[in-house]
DNA sequence: TTAGCATAAATTGGCGCCAATTTTGGATCA
DNA sequence: TGATCCAAAATTGGCGCCAATTTATGCTAA
Protein backbone atom coordinates (compact mmCIF):
# COMPACT_ATOMS: atom_id res chain seq x y z
CA UNK A 1 0.00 0.00 0.00
CA UNK A 2 2.92 2.23 0.77
CA UNK A 3 4.35 1.07 -2.34
CA UNK A 4 1.51 1.88 -4.33
CA UNK A 5 1.40 5.22 -3.18
CA UNK A 6 4.74 5.42 -4.01
CA UNK A 7 4.22 4.25 -7.58
CA UNK A 8 1.72 6.23 -7.76
CA UNK A 9 3.21 9.66 -6.50
CA UNK A 10 6.39 8.61 -9.35
CA UNK A 11 3.64 8.33 -11.83
CA UNK A 12 2.29 11.85 -11.58
CA UNK A 13 5.81 13.15 -11.72
CA UNK A 14 6.73 10.74 -14.38
CA UNK A 15 6.95 13.22 -16.45
CA UNK A 16 10.82 13.27 -17.20
CA UNK A 17 13.09 16.48 -17.18
CA UNK A 18 13.85 16.02 -20.68
CA UNK A 19 10.22 16.71 -21.96
CA UNK A 20 9.97 19.46 -19.91
CA UNK A 21 13.07 21.17 -21.64
CA UNK A 22 12.61 19.81 -24.62
CA UNK A 23 8.57 21.59 -24.90
CA UNK A 24 10.00 25.03 -23.53
CA UNK A 25 12.45 25.09 -26.43
CA UNK A 26 10.10 23.96 -29.32
CA UNK A 27 7.15 26.70 -27.98
CA UNK A 28 10.30 29.25 -27.92
CA UNK A 29 10.35 29.66 -24.28
CA UNK A 30 13.87 28.83 -24.57
CA UNK A 31 14.86 30.90 -27.40
CA UNK A 32 17.62 29.24 -30.20
CA UNK A 33 21.57 30.24 -29.26
CA UNK A 34 20.29 30.93 -25.05
CA UNK A 35 22.94 29.25 -22.92
CA UNK A 36 21.11 26.56 -20.80
CA UNK A 37 22.72 27.11 -17.25
CA UNK A 38 22.13 24.10 -15.13
CA UNK A 39 20.99 26.19 -11.87
CA UNK A 40 18.52 27.93 -13.85
CA UNK A 41 17.15 24.73 -15.01
CA UNK A 42 17.01 23.20 -11.61
CA UNK A 43 15.27 25.51 -9.71
CA UNK A 44 13.08 26.56 -13.30
CA UNK A 45 11.88 22.72 -12.71
CA UNK A 46 12.17 21.87 -9.07
CA UNK A 47 15.01 19.22 -9.70
CA UNK A 48 17.89 18.34 -8.70
CA UNK A 49 21.36 18.71 -10.46
CA UNK A 50 22.22 15.22 -12.04
CA UNK A 51 18.47 15.25 -13.72
CA UNK A 52 19.20 18.55 -15.35
CA UNK A 53 22.82 17.01 -16.41
CA UNK A 54 21.20 13.92 -17.76
CA UNK A 55 18.49 15.58 -19.47
CA UNK A 56 20.72 18.48 -21.19
CA UNK A 57 23.06 15.33 -22.19
CA UNK A 58 20.22 13.35 -23.89
CA UNK A 59 19.12 16.56 -25.46
CA UNK A 60 23.17 16.79 -26.81
CA UNK A 61 22.73 13.16 -28.12
CA UNK A 62 19.57 14.08 -30.19
CA UNK A 63 21.06 17.70 -31.36
CA UNK A 64 18.63 19.87 -30.03
CA UNK A 65 21.15 21.51 -27.85
CA UNK A 66 25.12 21.69 -28.27
CA UNK A 67 27.92 21.23 -25.97
CA UNK A 68 30.68 23.14 -25.32
CA UNK A 69 32.96 21.40 -22.92
CA UNK A 70 33.65 23.43 -20.04
CA UNK A 71 31.68 25.92 -21.45
CA UNK A 72 27.97 24.64 -21.01
CA UNK A 73 25.12 23.97 -23.21
CA UNK A 74 23.16 25.82 -25.39
CA UNK A 75 20.06 25.56 -27.43
CA UNK A 76 21.00 24.65 -30.79
CA UNK A 77 20.43 26.61 -34.13
CA UNK A 78 20.44 25.04 -37.42
CA UNK A 79 21.85 27.09 -39.95
CA UNK A 80 20.31 26.89 -43.57
CA UNK A 81 22.27 24.48 -45.31
CA UNK A 82 20.94 21.86 -41.87
CA UNK A 83 17.46 22.75 -41.85
CA UNK A 84 17.00 22.30 -45.62
CA UNK A 85 19.10 18.59 -44.85
CA UNK A 86 16.65 17.70 -42.87
CA UNK A 87 13.88 18.88 -44.87
CA UNK A 88 14.86 16.78 -47.60
CA UNK A 89 14.83 13.54 -45.26
CA UNK A 90 11.38 14.18 -43.98
CA UNK A 91 10.27 14.52 -47.68
CA UNK A 92 12.08 11.65 -48.92
CA UNK A 93 10.24 9.49 -45.84
CA UNK A 94 7.03 11.22 -45.99
CA UNK A 95 6.39 10.93 -49.69
CA UNK A 96 7.90 7.49 -49.89
CA UNK A 97 4.87 6.12 -47.68
CA UNK A 98 2.20 7.95 -49.66
CA UNK A 99 1.61 4.98 -50.87
CA UNK A 100 0.77 2.67 -48.15
CA UNK A 101 -0.68 5.72 -46.29
CA UNK A 102 -3.30 5.67 -48.68
CA UNK A 103 -3.55 2.16 -49.69
CA UNK A 104 -4.08 1.22 -45.29
CA UNK A 105 -6.54 4.19 -44.73
CA UNK A 106 -10.12 3.22 -43.89
CA UNK A 107 -12.59 5.63 -44.71
CA UNK A 108 -12.82 5.54 -40.45
CA UNK A 109 -8.99 7.31 -40.84
CA UNK A 110 -9.98 9.22 -43.39
CA UNK A 111 -12.99 11.07 -40.82
CA UNK A 112 -10.86 11.26 -38.43
CA UNK A 113 -7.88 13.01 -40.13
CA UNK A 114 -10.32 15.84 -41.55
CA UNK A 115 -11.66 15.89 -37.94
CA UNK A 116 -8.28 16.74 -36.79
CA UNK A 117 -7.54 18.99 -40.07
CA UNK A 118 -10.91 21.13 -39.11
CA UNK A 119 -9.54 21.06 -35.77
CA UNK A 120 -6.58 22.98 -36.86
CA UNK A 121 -8.45 25.45 -38.82
CA UNK A 122 -10.51 26.46 -35.86
CA UNK A 123 -7.73 27.15 -33.95
CA UNK A 124 -6.55 29.72 -36.11
CA UNK A 125 -8.85 31.92 -35.20
CA UNK A 126 -9.41 30.77 -31.90
CA UNK A 127 -6.37 29.38 -30.55
CA UNK A 128 -3.07 30.06 -28.89
CA UNK A 129 0.30 29.28 -31.52
CA UNK A 130 1.41 27.01 -29.02
CA UNK A 131 -2.38 24.54 -29.54
CA UNK A 132 -2.07 25.51 -33.41
CA UNK A 133 1.44 24.17 -32.83
CA UNK A 134 0.33 21.05 -31.45
CA UNK A 135 -2.94 20.74 -33.61
CA UNK A 136 -0.47 20.57 -36.13
CA UNK A 137 1.55 17.42 -34.76
CA UNK A 138 -1.69 16.06 -33.83
CA UNK A 139 -3.00 16.20 -37.82
CA UNK A 140 0.67 14.57 -39.10
CA UNK A 141 1.09 12.25 -36.34
CA UNK A 142 -1.84 10.40 -37.00
CA UNK A 143 -1.22 10.83 -40.73
CA UNK A 144 2.03 9.23 -40.92
CA UNK A 145 0.75 6.56 -38.24
CA UNK A 146 -1.38 5.07 -41.28
CA UNK A 147 1.84 3.86 -43.38
CA UNK A 148 2.19 0.81 -40.79
CA UNK A 149 5.90 1.66 -39.81
CA UNK A 150 5.90 2.54 -36.03
CA UNK A 151 9.63 2.87 -36.61
CA UNK A 152 9.92 5.49 -39.28
CA UNK A 153 6.90 7.25 -37.14
CA UNK A 154 9.17 7.29 -33.85
CA UNK A 155 11.96 8.59 -36.10
CA UNK A 156 10.41 10.97 -37.89
CA UNK A 157 8.92 12.11 -34.79
CA UNK A 158 12.20 12.69 -33.29
CA UNK A 159 13.58 14.41 -36.82
CA UNK A 160 10.98 16.92 -37.12
CA UNK A 161 11.41 18.30 -33.73
CA UNK A 162 15.12 19.25 -34.96
CA UNK A 163 13.62 22.18 -37.28
CA UNK A 164 10.98 23.78 -35.87
CA UNK A 165 12.84 25.02 -32.50
CA UNK A 166 12.25 28.52 -33.37
CA UNK A 167 9.61 28.80 -35.09
CA UNK A 168 6.46 28.53 -32.78
CA UNK A 169 5.84 31.61 -31.19
CA UNK A 170 6.44 33.59 -34.26
CA UNK A 171 5.17 31.09 -36.59
CA UNK A 172 4.89 32.48 -39.54
CA UNK A 173 2.96 34.64 -41.62
CA UNK A 174 -0.75 34.18 -41.36
CA UNK A 175 -1.23 33.64 -44.94
CA UNK A 176 1.24 30.85 -44.73
CA UNK A 177 -0.82 29.19 -41.79
CA UNK A 178 -3.99 29.21 -43.99
CA UNK A 179 -2.08 27.82 -46.73
CA UNK A 180 -1.23 24.74 -44.21
CA UNK A 181 -4.37 24.39 -43.64
CA UNK A 182 -5.12 24.01 -47.53
CA UNK A 183 -2.43 21.64 -47.73
CA UNK A 184 -3.81 19.49 -45.02
CA UNK A 185 -7.79 19.20 -46.33
CA UNK A 186 -5.70 18.24 -50.00
CA UNK A 187 -3.96 15.37 -48.44
CA UNK A 188 -7.14 14.07 -46.58
CA UNK A 189 -8.77 14.41 -50.24
CA UNK A 190 -6.16 13.11 -52.12
CA UNK A 191 -6.41 9.97 -49.55
CA UNK A 192 -9.98 9.76 -49.64
CA UNK A 193 -9.25 9.36 -53.26
CA UNK A 194 -6.11 7.06 -53.67
CA UNK A 195 -4.33 9.81 -55.95
CA UNK A 196 -0.71 8.72 -54.06
CA UNK A 197 0.90 11.30 -56.67
CA UNK A 198 -1.13 14.29 -55.58
CA UNK A 199 -0.55 13.17 -52.21
CA UNK A 200 2.76 13.21 -52.43
CA UNK A 201 3.01 16.43 -53.99
CA UNK A 202 0.42 17.99 -51.28
CA UNK A 203 3.37 16.54 -48.60
CA UNK A 204 6.31 17.78 -50.60
CA UNK A 205 5.72 21.56 -50.55
CA UNK A 206 3.71 21.33 -46.72
CA UNK A 207 7.13 20.08 -45.38
CA UNK A 208 9.36 22.76 -47.47
CA UNK A 209 7.29 25.64 -46.61
CA UNK A 210 7.15 24.06 -43.12
CA UNK B 1 52.18 22.87 -20.65
CA UNK B 2 50.75 21.01 -17.59
CA UNK B 3 47.58 22.04 -19.60
CA UNK B 4 49.18 20.84 -22.66
CA UNK B 5 49.90 17.31 -21.38
CA UNK B 6 46.60 17.09 -19.93
CA UNK B 7 45.09 18.05 -23.15
CA UNK B 8 46.78 15.03 -24.72
CA UNK B 9 46.52 12.67 -22.31
CA UNK B 10 42.25 13.87 -22.64
CA UNK B 11 42.57 13.61 -26.05
CA UNK B 12 44.34 10.11 -26.10
CA UNK B 13 41.57 9.03 -23.87
CA UNK B 14 38.71 10.64 -25.89
CA UNK B 15 37.66 7.49 -26.70
CA UNK B 16 34.53 7.82 -24.97
CA UNK B 17 33.21 4.43 -23.17
CA UNK B 18 29.66 4.49 -25.08
CA UNK B 19 31.97 4.09 -28.20
CA UNK B 20 33.41 1.27 -26.62
CA UNK B 21 30.04 -0.38 -25.36
CA UNK B 22 29.08 0.11 -28.47
CA UNK B 23 31.52 -1.49 -30.46
CA UNK B 24 31.39 -4.72 -28.13
CA UNK B 25 27.66 -5.06 -29.23
CA UNK B 26 28.21 -4.63 -32.72
CA UNK B 27 30.92 -7.49 -32.81
CA UNK B 28 28.71 -9.39 -30.66
CA UNK B 29 31.06 -9.40 -28.28
CA UNK B 30 28.26 -8.19 -25.82
CA UNK B 31 25.20 -10.83 -27.12
CA UNK B 32 21.90 -9.73 -28.24
CA UNK B 33 19.57 -10.01 -24.88
CA UNK B 34 22.52 -9.84 -22.14
CA UNK B 35 22.38 -8.26 -18.97
CA UNK B 36 25.07 -5.33 -19.11
CA UNK B 37 26.06 -5.06 -15.12
CA UNK B 38 28.01 -1.54 -14.29
CA UNK B 39 30.44 -3.23 -12.49
CA UNK B 40 31.05 -5.56 -15.11
CA UNK B 41 31.48 -3.03 -17.44
CA UNK B 42 33.17 -0.32 -14.94
CA UNK B 43 36.00 -3.17 -14.71
CA UNK B 44 36.15 -4.44 -18.30
CA UNK B 45 36.60 -0.66 -19.50
CA UNK B 46 38.45 0.56 -16.72
CA UNK B 47 36.46 3.62 -16.05
CA UNK B 48 34.21 5.05 -13.44
CA UNK B 49 30.69 4.25 -12.40
CA UNK B 50 29.04 7.96 -13.93
CA UNK B 51 30.78 6.67 -17.31
CA UNK B 52 28.80 3.97 -17.79
CA UNK B 53 26.25 5.04 -16.38
CA UNK B 54 26.00 7.71 -18.87
CA UNK B 55 27.23 5.99 -21.82
CA UNK B 56 23.95 3.16 -21.28
CA UNK B 57 21.84 6.05 -20.91
CA UNK B 58 23.07 7.06 -24.06
CA UNK B 59 22.64 3.41 -25.74
CA UNK B 60 19.07 3.69 -24.37
CA UNK B 61 18.15 6.57 -26.10
CA UNK B 62 19.52 5.11 -29.99
CA UNK B 63 17.68 1.94 -28.70
CA UNK B 64 20.83 -0.30 -28.63
CA UNK B 65 20.06 -1.46 -25.36
CA UNK B 66 17.00 -1.26 -23.53
CA UNK B 67 16.58 -0.17 -19.80
CA UNK B 68 14.32 -1.92 -17.59
CA UNK B 69 13.74 0.25 -14.08
CA UNK B 70 15.74 -1.37 -11.11
CA UNK B 71 16.55 -4.29 -12.98
CA UNK B 72 19.48 -3.10 -15.34
CA UNK B 73 19.99 -2.71 -19.22
CA UNK B 74 20.72 -5.19 -21.33
CA UNK B 75 21.56 -5.45 -25.34
CA UNK B 76 18.33 -4.63 -27.52
CA UNK B 77 16.87 -7.75 -29.51
CA UNK B 78 15.04 -6.04 -32.72
CA UNK B 79 12.03 -8.49 -33.69
CA UNK B 80 11.64 -9.62 -37.03
CA UNK B 81 9.07 -6.99 -37.38
CA UNK B 82 11.12 -4.00 -36.26
CA UNK B 83 14.19 -5.45 -38.34
CA UNK B 84 11.95 -5.17 -41.14
CA UNK B 85 10.98 -1.95 -40.63
CA UNK B 86 14.13 -0.52 -40.05
CA UNK B 87 15.15 -1.64 -43.79
CA UNK B 88 12.66 -0.18 -45.14
CA UNK B 89 13.44 2.96 -43.99
CA UNK B 90 16.96 2.59 -44.64
CA UNK B 91 15.57 1.72 -48.46
CA UNK B 92 13.46 4.64 -48.21
CA UNK B 93 16.72 6.98 -47.77
CA UNK B 94 19.72 5.39 -49.71
CA UNK B 95 17.63 5.06 -52.91
CA UNK B 96 16.08 8.32 -52.60
CA UNK B 97 19.78 9.16 -52.78
CA UNK B 98 20.49 7.48 -55.66
CA UNK B 99 19.93 10.24 -58.54
CA UNK B 100 22.38 12.67 -56.47
CA UNK B 101 24.81 10.06 -55.82
CA UNK B 102 25.50 8.99 -59.87
CA UNK B 103 24.57 12.70 -59.81
CA UNK B 104 27.46 14.24 -57.69
CA UNK B 105 29.78 11.17 -58.39
CA UNK B 106 33.63 12.48 -60.17
CA UNK B 107 35.54 9.68 -62.13
CA UNK B 108 37.88 9.86 -58.64
CA UNK B 109 34.68 9.13 -56.73
CA UNK B 110 34.32 6.06 -58.84
CA UNK B 111 37.54 5.04 -58.38
CA UNK B 112 37.80 5.13 -54.57
CA UNK B 113 34.33 3.17 -54.11
CA UNK B 114 35.75 0.38 -56.89
CA UNK B 115 38.82 0.47 -54.26
CA UNK B 116 36.96 -0.01 -51.59
CA UNK B 117 34.67 -2.73 -52.95
CA UNK B 118 38.16 -4.58 -53.76
CA UNK B 119 39.23 -4.09 -50.48
CA UNK B 120 36.01 -5.95 -49.39
CA UNK B 121 36.55 -8.68 -51.47
CA UNK B 122 39.98 -9.23 -50.32
CA UNK B 123 38.84 -9.15 -46.43
CA UNK B 124 36.32 -11.90 -47.62
CA UNK B 125 38.96 -14.89 -47.49
CA UNK B 126 41.79 -12.91 -45.71
CA UNK B 127 40.35 -11.19 -43.36
CA UNK B 128 38.12 -11.30 -40.21
CA UNK B 129 34.73 -11.38 -39.63
CA UNK B 130 35.04 -7.49 -37.80
CA UNK B 131 37.59 -6.29 -40.70
CA UNK B 132 34.80 -7.43 -43.31
CA UNK B 133 32.28 -5.72 -41.58
CA UNK B 134 34.26 -2.80 -41.22
CA UNK B 135 35.47 -3.03 -44.87
CA UNK B 136 31.87 -2.95 -45.50
CA UNK B 137 30.83 -0.22 -43.18
CA UNK B 138 33.36 1.95 -44.96
CA UNK B 139 32.00 1.27 -48.65
CA UNK B 140 28.54 1.85 -47.68
CA UNK B 141 29.54 5.59 -45.87
CA UNK B 142 31.60 6.44 -48.66
CA UNK B 143 28.83 5.60 -51.44
CA UNK B 144 26.03 7.74 -48.94
CA UNK B 145 28.42 10.55 -48.64
CA UNK B 146 27.86 11.66 -52.47
CA UNK B 147 24.78 12.87 -51.74
CA UNK B 148 25.99 15.37 -49.97
CA UNK B 149 23.33 15.36 -47.52
CA UNK B 150 25.49 14.98 -44.24
CA UNK B 151 22.68 15.27 -42.02
CA UNK B 152 21.24 11.93 -43.93
CA UNK B 153 24.52 10.31 -43.89
CA UNK B 154 24.57 10.57 -39.86
CA UNK B 155 20.99 9.51 -39.80
CA UNK B 156 21.83 6.91 -41.98
CA UNK B 157 24.78 5.70 -39.61
CA UNK B 158 22.87 5.80 -36.96
CA UNK B 159 19.97 3.53 -38.07
CA UNK B 160 22.18 1.01 -39.23
CA UNK B 161 23.57 0.23 -36.09
CA UNK B 162 19.88 -1.18 -35.27
CA UNK B 163 19.92 -3.44 -37.32
CA UNK B 164 23.45 -5.02 -37.00
CA UNK B 165 23.61 -5.75 -33.56
CA UNK B 166 24.17 -9.17 -33.31
CA UNK B 167 25.66 -10.44 -37.38
CA UNK B 168 28.73 -9.45 -37.13
CA UNK B 169 30.58 -12.92 -35.74
CA UNK B 170 28.31 -15.21 -37.19
CA UNK B 171 28.13 -13.09 -40.17
CA UNK B 172 25.00 -15.16 -42.67
CA UNK B 173 26.82 -17.65 -45.81
CA UNK B 174 29.71 -17.77 -47.46
CA UNK B 175 27.48 -17.35 -50.37
CA UNK B 176 25.45 -14.36 -49.07
CA UNK B 177 29.19 -12.34 -48.45
CA UNK B 178 30.10 -12.96 -52.28
CA UNK B 179 26.66 -11.58 -52.85
CA UNK B 180 27.01 -8.69 -51.38
CA UNK B 181 30.21 -8.46 -52.65
CA UNK B 182 28.92 -8.35 -56.69
CA UNK B 183 26.11 -6.19 -55.09
CA UNK B 184 29.02 -3.98 -54.51
CA UNK B 185 30.29 -3.82 -57.54
CA UNK B 186 27.31 -3.28 -59.58
CA UNK B 187 26.56 -0.32 -57.63
CA UNK B 188 29.92 1.32 -58.45
CA UNK B 189 28.99 0.13 -62.27
CA UNK B 190 25.80 1.26 -62.32
CA UNK B 191 26.83 4.53 -61.10
CA UNK B 192 29.89 4.98 -63.61
CA UNK B 193 27.65 4.48 -65.55
CA UNK B 194 24.84 7.57 -64.17
CA UNK B 195 22.37 4.55 -64.23
CA UNK B 196 20.43 5.38 -61.34
CA UNK B 197 16.95 2.91 -61.71
CA UNK B 198 19.86 -0.17 -61.47
CA UNK B 199 21.59 1.63 -58.91
CA UNK B 200 18.79 2.27 -57.00
CA UNK B 201 17.62 -1.84 -57.56
CA UNK B 202 21.48 -2.91 -56.01
CA UNK B 203 20.90 -0.31 -53.12
CA UNK B 204 17.34 -2.32 -52.49
CA UNK B 205 18.32 -5.83 -52.85
CA UNK B 206 21.58 -5.44 -50.85
CA UNK B 207 19.61 -3.89 -48.07
CA UNK B 208 17.44 -6.24 -48.09
CA UNK B 209 19.08 -9.46 -47.70
CA UNK B 210 21.66 -7.74 -44.90
C1' DT C 1 41.98 56.59 -20.94
C1' DT C 2 42.83 52.06 -22.19
C1' DA C 3 45.08 47.78 -22.28
C1' DG C 4 46.65 44.02 -19.55
C1' DC C 5 46.67 41.35 -15.57
C1' DA C 6 45.51 39.28 -11.28
C1' DT C 7 42.08 38.02 -8.18
C1' DA C 8 37.38 36.69 -7.09
C1' DA C 9 32.94 34.78 -8.41
C1' DA C 10 30.35 31.62 -10.94
C1' DT C 11 29.76 27.53 -13.52
C1' DT C 12 30.75 23.08 -15.14
C1' DG C 13 31.71 18.27 -14.47
C1' DG C 14 33.88 14.16 -12.12
C1' DC C 15 33.49 11.01 -8.37
C1' DG C 16 31.94 8.33 -4.39
C1' DC C 17 28.71 7.38 -0.89
C1' DC C 18 24.37 5.54 0.60
C1' DA C 19 19.45 4.44 0.26
C1' DA C 20 16.00 1.68 -2.37
C1' DT C 21 15.03 -2.26 -4.92
C1' DT C 22 15.68 -6.72 -6.64
C1' DT C 23 17.58 -11.29 -6.60
C1' DT C 24 19.48 -15.24 -4.52
C1' DG C 25 19.99 -18.79 -1.14
C1' DG C 26 18.38 -21.20 2.66
C1' DA C 27 15.48 -22.45 6.37
C1' DT C 28 10.93 -23.55 8.03
C1' DC C 29 6.54 -25.61 7.70
C1' DA C 30 2.74 -28.15 5.59
C1' DT D 1 9.53 -33.60 -0.83
C1' DG D 2 8.08 -29.26 -2.38
C1' DA D 3 6.36 -24.72 -1.74
C1' DT D 4 6.49 -20.38 0.85
C1' DC D 5 8.57 -17.01 3.18
C1' DC D 6 12.34 -14.55 5.27
C1' DA D 7 16.99 -12.72 5.38
C1' DA D 8 21.39 -11.60 3.24
C1' DA D 9 23.91 -10.31 -0.78
C1' DA D 10 24.16 -7.89 -4.95
C1' DT D 11 22.78 -4.32 -8.01
C1' DT D 12 20.76 -0.16 -9.37
C1' DG D 13 20.19 4.74 -9.09
C1' DG D 14 19.74 9.30 -6.63
C1' DC D 15 22.19 13.03 -4.56
C1' DG D 16 25.73 16.23 -2.94
C1' DC D 17 30.37 17.60 -2.51
C1' DC D 18 34.59 19.44 -4.36
C1' DA D 19 38.10 20.21 -7.87
C1' DA D 20 38.95 22.27 -12.47
C1' DT D 21 37.88 25.56 -15.74
C1' DT D 22 35.93 29.61 -17.37
C1' DT D 23 34.04 34.28 -16.91
C1' DA D 24 33.55 38.65 -14.65
C1' DT D 25 35.47 42.45 -11.91
C1' DG D 26 38.46 45.73 -10.44
C1' DC D 27 43.11 47.29 -10.05
C1' DT D 28 47.52 48.68 -11.85
C1' DA D 29 50.56 50.55 -15.17
C1' DA D 30 51.78 52.57 -19.60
Amino acid sequence: MNKVKQREANNATAVDVTDLILHDIQTGVLAPGSWLKQIDLEQRYQCTRPEVRRALDRLAQRRLVEHVPNRGYHVFEPDGRQAAEVSEIRILLETGMADKIAANASTADVEALRELARRFDKLILEGTPIELYEANLAFHYRLLSLCGNSELVKLVTEIRQRTSSAPVSQWKTRARIEQSSREHHEMVNAIAAGETAALKDAISRHIRQD
